[in-house]
DNA sequence: TGCCGTCATATTATCGATAAAATACGGCTT
DNA sequence: AAGCCGTATTTTATCGATAATATGACGGCA
């Protein structure tokens, strides 16, 4: 391997001389920069990251840790790696499968010591938990559980977004509208504060909370909710509606009314919460929530950024706002 | 940050027996490796990855880089996580855009000693630039692109799964069949061979080629594709099958297709090819080539563990085999 | 002539771990 | 009691860069 040594014996120079001319710190006299540059040219030297590391204590890398690679995660990070790399670095992705035991992994010190900052999406930690988390290394949580207020937070305006597609469903006419993947359980804050937003929107309209039309799903996966779904079509409960608590349970959802002969949205309206790239295209257009993957990922690497710069002032708290979109699988859509 | 020194001092012994201690290298006395662990929970000593890498050449960790984090790819990344976890090493994902620049830049010598090893998917890069990367390090590449001998490769059945899913379209009574996505380009290996399998069930079935049928899309996305199927339909070219090249381009078709009034698989058969999960959701079941993602991902992970643990025999190029998955778009399924 | 400031380059110390070689020590053999 | 051995532990050298400091050369100016 060629080290900056073999450099700049090559230039017949220091080695501080060639870390200058590479790292334009120091300035260097322009004969002296040509040969150096010629060395390197001559060699294909490249810098040791591992040594810049240890040394200086950068890496130039930002990691966004999320519980699985597809679907929302993958769309979001799509989103978030340009904004990172605008700023010279560039993004890695790492995977926790969702358990607590891995996300406090990923925190630990030592891995955190391989980035410059880190993006967490937090989906099994608990706020105890993160609470125990000491670091200093810049972090911007993501996701819809509770945290410590120390830490900086984006998280998207659930309860108003769940309310607003139950609305709108009942505006168009549904009056027993299932709340597909939502929970009673707060344990899993997102699915506990979509339903609540589902229930405001009940009520608002004069309608009854009915626990049976909060249909839990077992693992968040399309193919869960498909049963779900199945089920309770096969147990008789009347239904006119679905609030699917994402779009991948309203993928599931969408199987499991088409299989039955039920009409979207002439029988049964659906709305789900994310509103994914595949939401426009999934007949008759799925009508969904829509979290703006852009402004959250904008927001996230401005508060990730602020802190990489050493801004010390307290954490923020942000609320993303969140808009419908109607799209076919309602009545008010096109 | 408290360093294996500290660790040293405070369990009164060396730093060379934390070491031993906590890598398990030298055997250490009972009562001494019970002082420095003890040491070590007092103080929260946590390793320095970076002195590590530098002094011992491991990170422990692998890379898979991609073109971009969603779909296809993240989807296989999910399938390849668990695999690299079992060796006691961890998963991480970069992002090159497809670009031939940063597909480079992330073969750089550089970047590439931040890993054990790498799996990259080619997207951008044709045989000569990839022939000029000199490295030693374990490297995978996967794709559909041609690609230097000398690297390990995996690679899908892509001619022969655009036959299978285009001959059991005919089988099933399309006789003008659309490549949607497909390319007479061969830059993009992965359109022009797919067209090529297409091409072939159309001669074995002793149908006509007619290049008007080969449409292609300009960004691999659903919503592209839904352009270029609405502009065919526009023109009036009369079709009664389509074989998209990607399930992304599927989805878009799916839209057109509805949205245009075509009732699938009644008046318009439909295939894709990759089967991601979305392909059993959407409404009538995405017919669809079946890459084996869990396949691919154990092939592509053992040939990267060999050369990790030291194998050093010659290149391998594996062909992963594909099979037709029938679902209601064509008019074998259920 | 002698002193000072400035720019260019070189020296030294260090980041925190690990590989390899060296030493200490108690027991066993003969 | 001397010699040897194996286990436990320490010492020394090193990975390859960078921060901080030191040196050198040269021109300007009193």
């Amino acid at each position: 391997m060629v080290t900056m040594a073999d450099v700049a014996r090559e230039a017949g120079v220091s080695v501080m001389t060639v870390s200058n001319v590479l790292n334009e710190r120091l300035p260097v006299g322009k004969p002296t920069r040509a040969r150096v540059m010629a060395a390197v040219e001559a060699l294909g030297y490249e810098v040791n990251l591992a040594a810049r590391h240890l040394r200086a204590g950068r890496t130039d890398t930002v990691a966004f840790i999320v519980p699985s690679f597809h679907d929302y995660f993958g769309e979001i990070a799509d989103k978030i790696a340009p904004l990172i790399e605008a700023g010279g670095r560039h993004l890695v992705l790492e995977r926790t499968s969702a358990s607590p035991e891995n996300e406090m992994a990923a925190l630990s010190v030592a891995r955190l010591r391989f980035y410059d900052g880190v993006l967490l999406s937090v989906a099994g930690l608990d706020r105890d938990q993160l609470d125990r988390v000491r670091t200093s290394k810049p972090i911007v949580l993501l996701g819809e559980r509770d945290v410590p207020d120390r830490f900086n937070h984006v998280r998207l305006a659930n309860e108003e977004g769940a309310r607003l597609a139950t609305a709108h469903m009942i505006e168009h006419g549904s009056r027993r509208i299932l709340a597909l993947g939502c929970t009673f359980d707060t344990a899993h804050m997102m699915t506990s504060d979509r339903r609540i937003g589902w229930e405001r929107a009940l009520r608002d309209a004069g309608l009854d909370v009915d626990a049976r039309y909060v249909v839990p799903v077992s693992d968040y996966t399309s193919a869960d909710a498909r049963y779900a779904l199945l089920d309770v079509i096969a147990s008789g409960l009347p239904f006119d509606g679905v609030f699917a608590v994402t779009d991948i349970i309203a993928l599931g959802a969408v199987a499991a009314l088409a299989e039955s002969g039920l009409r979207v949205p002439v029988d049964v309206q659906l709305a789900g919460f994310d509103n994914l790239d595949m939401a426009s295209f999934v007949p008759p257009g799925l009508t969904s929530v829509d979290a703006n993957h852009e402004g959250v990922a904008e927001t996230a690497v401005g508060l990730l950024r602020r802190q990489m710069e050493g801004w010390t002032g307290p954490a923020e708290h942000v609320v993303a706002p969140v808009r419908l979109v109607v799209r076919g699988s309602t009545r008010g859509g096109a």
